[in-house]
DNA sequence: GGGTCGCTTATTGTCGACAATCTTGCCGGG
DNA sequence: CCCGGCAAGATTGTCGACAATAAGCGACCC
């Protein structure tokens, strides 16, 4: 329940792992780019050891490709990729809203209708909504994943998937480009959670997360050039390729 | 067919992660136990550095707990836990069924028929069909699983979850005690599959698998007697030195 | 002139040693 | 008798160096 792991008390592998995750999903990494083992530790101001391990598990986590040998390079999505996540996420967090509906303590479903509100606000407020509205999104649906109360969907949802979609939400910038509507289709699943109705949480939910990536498809499907990475990796040559701003690794929260 | 990378063309790493998981899965090294980094390391014969990578891929399946400057443990699955992911398995196998019943080919579908023909035949066959029943239970699903054609699934489902309802078999050594039933619900979904009724199949698996929950909670409901493993260390190729006593694992606690 | 072989070099894989941390057993005090 | 602190031992975490493998490049042969 309690997540504020203080930066020093783990070990230094797990900080590495940590930094480097957060930069790839933020972005700071380009997908595609090539990790130099050498490069990547004295960045981090760690040895290769606990890097190495860092790699691993990111590797496992699908954040990065691996070729034994050869070298690791941050994974790019495709947006078949990012379909099949979706598909996946449309069963998943359907199931998640399910559970969520019988498990959700009466505090926890009032925490979310207030987080709503808070939404809506900003919703109102602001006219760039994009940043609030994509981490709100993130929040909603992580909250409700948190509320099915199955440890393996948890983390199969947080540890294994949602990372891979906020990295694609950062490298293309994806505009929420239909965020009324998506916060009334949180309003109307909030809704089902509070009158306890499983089904209903479950098939709103998987709508909602369908027409999201309808709304990609439909995003990618008729222009393209919008989505260009901007990063030709093919051949590219070793190192000393992403380096943007002085700050190589900024500190989180 | 089983031309898989052979064992020395990848890293040494990689290779002890493949034995590690192995006799974790297999039972022989049974769930709680103290995994040392020097013992292991002598075991496999390789050197702590490659073991410990081989360590944080198989925390991140879930199969080995590790608590920073304490140890590693075997990952020990609660009978909750089980349930959970056997309640998981249910969304996913099911979204599974359903996609291979659109896209799997002609030939797969054909050599998945074949497949329960043989199973068919074992069943009438032998007696002890538990351990071929068992690892042919996995091996149709496993097919249904890559017939989805949806790689993110089958990553999740092949890499995450099935070593860990492996492992749970071989632990509790589970009787297949519904085998017959069983073979009729996998010759069903295979109907299904063939006359290509989505709904039909994700349907079929979706009972299926919940059917086989539900045997498991009523077999730990009245009665985990029969919950005797069997252990059987795995030694192969890897250095031949290998000290294996007869009490090599020491139970903690 | 094109292709192939061998060398160079840089990067990854592996190893052994050192340092930091936790556990355990013991001692003293309450 | 029980509890807390302290020291010794063991285990994990980290580091730097060495070895092995693959990519790049140039020369040589056909």
């Amino acid at each position: 329940m309690e997540s504020t792991i203080s930066d020093d008390s783990r070990t230094l592998a797990d900080r590495v792992f940590t930094r480097l995750q957060d930069d790839i999903v933020r972005g700071a990494l380009l997908p595609g780019t090539k990790l130099g083992e050498a490069e990547l530790a004295s960045r981090y101001g760690v040895s290769r050891g606990p890097l190495r391990e860092a790699i691993r598990r990111l590797e496992s986590r699908k954040l990065l490709e691996r070729i034994p040998h050869v070298g690791t390079r941050v994974a790019s999505l495709s947006l078949g990729d990012l379909i099949e996540i979706y598909h996946v996420r449309e069963a998943l967090e359907g199931m998640a809203a399910r559970l969520a509906a019988t498990h959700m303590t009466d505090a926890e479903i009032h925490s979310l209708v207030e987080l709503l509100g808070q939404h809506e606000q900003q919703q109102d407020l602001r006219e760039d909504v994009a940043y609030f509205q994509r981490e709100g999104d993130l929040d909603f649906h992580y909250r409700i994943i948190q509320g099915s109360h199955n440890g393996t969907l948890i983390d199969m949802l947080i540890g294994g998937i949602y990372h891979m979609v906020r990295m694609y939400r950062y490298q293309f910038s994806t505009v929420a480009n239909r965020p009324q509507r998506a916060l009334q289709e949180h309003r109307r699943i909030a809704e089902a959670l509070e009158s306890r109705d499983a089904e209903m949480a479950e098939i709103l939910m998987r709508r909602h997360i369908s027409r999201a990536r309808q709304n990609i498809e439909a995003q990618h499907g008729l222009g393209d050039a919008a989505v260009t990475p901007a990063a030709g990796l093919s051949t590219d040559t070793l190192s000393s390729e992403t380096k943007q701003g002085p700050g190589p690794v900024e500190q989180s929260k």
